[in-house]
DNA sequence: ATGAAAGCGCTAACAT
DNA sequence: ATGTTAGCGCTTTCAT
């Protein structure tokens, strides 16, 4: 209805107006002022819904976190909806609560009116995830045959973590394991490799829920072993350690070294700031959305997952061992 | 192309497919039977930008907030998200990252694709937000002409704030304004009321930016005055303070009293907990999605702003005046 | 450089 | 209960 509109009042094909709006140049000067004039007089702009049907492009794009309120994910998608500023692109945005059902539903749901999908720590099926994958698709910290992905490995920086705790004198290093996955498995890794290396006998406690709660009850844990340092799944696990030892009088560094995983905020809020792997939440979001857009325009996206690399950033959460111990 | 595959392989009209997709039962139980069954087969579902079009509607919402990444604006994204799903509708979402331009820009470029609107503290003007408004619009923290709008007042709860204070023996209470808004404003009218009440001298420092880092910087000039007790714009405002007081060895509450405001998971996090204004943002969530959908539906909404009201949550980072002072 | 016409995939009267 | 017919608002060949 409009464009025709539009049309008739500059009195040129509705074609012409479309011309105008797509390919400006492929219409004559001064045709081109007379539509576009009659176009902001009538506040006139191409109906982006009936656009995206004749054109089979919506010019949008999706993202499906764990947890839209979760710091990490938050910065994930706030970088996303940047990136994807960039060029045009609009972001639908859905969050799973770590249920795969509906992160399946979800991203079911976008599909069909985005022209890409990143998918952030997925939990569904192998299966679900190769049938999405008909239209551009991307994973973060998840891999699948040869879809395109981008991984955050934090195994080094988890390394270097064990390496700094055993230079200030630690032997009894424990990691409080976090839920089962990419992530977790990462860091294990590190923190393992690391131990072999040191000659330090690896401990890991958990598995925890990534959360303070758990942070907190793992620290009484913690506090019934030996260990004078931990490695924390992530930064809210470690601040919850904290906490909890500050309720029961215990200093740390002094009697316990805490170090976390993720750099989000928090670690530099908290008392003692934490000492932390920080990992490139807004660099993968970047990194995804770009490969999005060159999948969209067919343009060859990076046969390898792109690694992205985390590093430990030493702040005051961590100390010489004590010498009474 | 589709809807008329299943059709003729199901031996009916596309129209009956469609009605199969959208009043079931106003189709008969065998066709409709047969229908699902090619549907399923040829893993058919309606494509909802084509729907959307025939439809003259989208089944999406959207919502600009200031900052995807700031704790407060993921969690009122969040509830409005899982609020939407809970009808089925998706949800674009957009940061202003606070420029009023380009919140304007994305509101703009979003309203043709969504049903209905969200905006959470908006900045743009007045005339801009009035154009927008011929589609279901929603305001949060904004009030303009009769535009439906949830406003979270917390001038009641931040008065608690100075009352407790007051009855823990301060007479010197420093309020740590934040950027010029409905919400420094309505903080402002509760800490005045209730200085005027208690006979307290109010004394304003700032504006500051609702910041970690101006917090930290708040807090010196802070102990450059007299006062003992200090009410903050946020709750990242007041963990800025509280860290830096530990940095200058002053100790929380014996030395200052904290109070923030909003209540987010930071506030239980940091040593000590923090005493704080708890504001309803999921709830603000909940009823804007609420409003929204009964203007799409034609119901009435509600005629007034609605009003969330806050509560005062005391913690640890307030306590008697020390007696020396 | 511009217009006519067909079609993107679906829905919604209106008929039957 | 089902089919026919027009669109929804735009883009895109194909002509001219």
């Amino acid at each position: 209805m409009s464009i025709r509109e539009v049309a008739t009042r500059a009195g040129v094909s509705p074609a012409t107006v479309s011309r105008v709006f797509t390919r400006p140049d492929a219409v004559a000067p001064d045709t081109r002022d007379r539509v576009l004039a009659v176009a902001q007089e009538l506040r006139y702009t191409p109906h982006p819904v009936a656009r995206s049907l004749a054109r089979r492009r919506t010019g949008n794009l999706g993202i499906v976190v764990p947890d839209i309120a979760n710091s990490f994910s938050a910065v994930v998608t706030k970088a996303v909806q940047q990136e994807a500023a960039r060029d045009g692109y609009a972001l639908f945005v859905s969050g799973s609560d770590e249920r795969a059902q509906d992160e399946e539903q979800w991203a079911r749901a976008m599909a069909p009116q985005v022209d890409g999908l990143m998918l952030v720590s997925p939990l569904m099926s192998d299966e679900a995830l190769r049938e999405l994958a008909d239209i551009p698709l991307v994973l973060s910290n998840r891999l699948l045959d040869a879809l395109p992905a981008v991984v955050t490995d934090a195994s080094d920086a988890v390394g270097h973590a064990v390496e700094h705790l055993h230079a200030l004198g630690h032997r009894e290093i424990v990691y409080l394991a976090g839920p089962d996955g990419f992530a977790n498995t990462m860091r294990l890794r590190g923190y393992h490799g690391a131990c072999r290396r040191l000659g330090v006998r690896p401990r890991e406690l958990g598995p925890f829920n990534a959360r303070f709660a758990d942070g907190v009850r793992a620290a009484d844990l913690v506090l019934a072993t030996s260990a004078t340092a931990v490695v924390a799944y992530n930064d809210e696990v470690a601040v919850g350690v904290l906490n909890r030892l500050a309720d029961r009088g215990l200093r740390v560094p002094d009697d316990l070294s805490v170090v976390g995983v993720d750099d989000t905020s928090l670690a530099e809020m908290v008392t003692p700031r934490l000492t932390t792997v920080r990992l490139p939440a807004a660099e993968s979001g970047r990194v995804g959305v770009r490969i999005l857009l060159d999948l969209i325009d067919r343009r060859p996206a990076p046969a390898e997952p792109v690694r992205l690399a985390a590093e430990l950033i030493v702040r005051s959460s961590t100390g010489p061992v004590r010498h009474g111990e």
